[in-house]
DNA sequence: TTCCAATTTGAGCAATCGCTCCAATCAGTG
DNA sequence: CACTGATTGGAGCGATTGCTCAAATTGGAA
């Protein structure tokens, strides 16, 4: 057996690329022929490996959501604040990954591909921590936990763009603050 | 003169058929033949109406944009709640156009081709509004009424790119809890 | 009517892209 | 060593795209 161990280098080297390529030059300027000169491989050989781009390009993507996450294996218990954080450091820490990721958001959707959907179940989640972590931390009703959740990360998500777009706004005065008015409440 | 009669029908169709395949195929999906062929209309005289297809798009976003807004002129004052129902009314009213819209900021940014450019302009005009009107309805020093607008203006945006992706959520409803959280302050 | 600038036409260019195909090569296996 | 399936190389296909350009046409202006 083990008649592949050159096939699984050649992958790996194809998955490293196409993370690089994403983040410098986006969704859009992510061309196969791009990802093998990187790579060190021909086009035959991706093609060897993957049946199609956006099989590559999803196994990058879901590298990127997980990035996100400051939890990934739901042990302990999060923070409003915590989760708040994280999400800051993933947008300023990797800016580049992180407008492909709201790119995905803003792009897809229900029903409009494969994109759409694997951003929605991640956005489903982290909207649901944020509702759990302010059930435990203020002493709210489960609507309106998740009602300002659902606006919190809202307000983070728009922050994101905001300044991804004009990076002299100040992204963590304001996440500050939206963590601020998101505790005390109307 | 008006020896440009033909002219502005056929750039006034040309944007029409722009407009709607940008809501029936998204940005992806148009091309310049397929609007010349709703339009009527032949390649050519699509260029000698638009420099180029990116002239064209923004044009048409940018016109559902300036369909709602409660004060196009700069005449009167803008209200905060004004401005935000203009803002759910073009989300809710024109849901294509605003995800191409959103898209335009989220893949767009500082030096990255005329659409993020344009998109920084009319987002910053925009804040500049809230902000004013915040300044004008509530006693606010400037920085303070700024910061909350660039909030506001995020969390909108960002309940925008939640709606869209998950048509589920109380868009209307979250948009007047952010209204009240913007208006109460901390 | 004559004129001319605005407008329209539509073939076609140049470039790009995802992907196919098959021969050549490589490396475990028996 | 010989065998054989996995892997690689790379030319190139077929389709699409944004856009150009020179010639024809149109219709107000004088």
């Amino acid at each position: 057996m083990a008649r592949n161990k050159a096939g699984v280098e050649t992958r790996r080297r194809l998955m490293e690329a196409v993370s690089e390529l994403l983040a410098e030059r986006g969704l859009e300027g992510l061309t196969i022929a791009a990802v093998c000169e990187r790579a060190g491989v021909q086009v035959g050989s991706f093609y060897h490996q993957f049946s199609s781009k956006e099989e590559a390009v999803l196994g990058a993507v879901r590298a990127a959501i997980e990035a996100v996450d400051p939890d990934p294996d739901h042990v302990g218990a999060d923070t409003v604040a915590g989760l708040t954080q994280a999400y800051v450091a993933f947008v300023t820490g990797e800016p580049h990954l992180a407008r492909v990721y709201l790119r995905l958001g803003v792009v897809g959707g229900l029903g409009r591909g494969p994109f759409g959907e694997e951003f929605l179940t991640h956005h489903r989640r982290r909207v649901e921590r944020f509702g759990d972590a302010m059930l435990r931390e203020h002493g709210l009703e489960e609507k309106e936990a998740a009602a300002r959740a659902e606006l919190m990360l809202a307000a983070l998500n728009g922050l994101a763009v905001g300044w991804l777009l004009d990076p002299t706004i100040d992204l963590v005065g304001l996440a500050d603050r939206a963590l601020a008015v998101a505790g005390a409440g109307p």
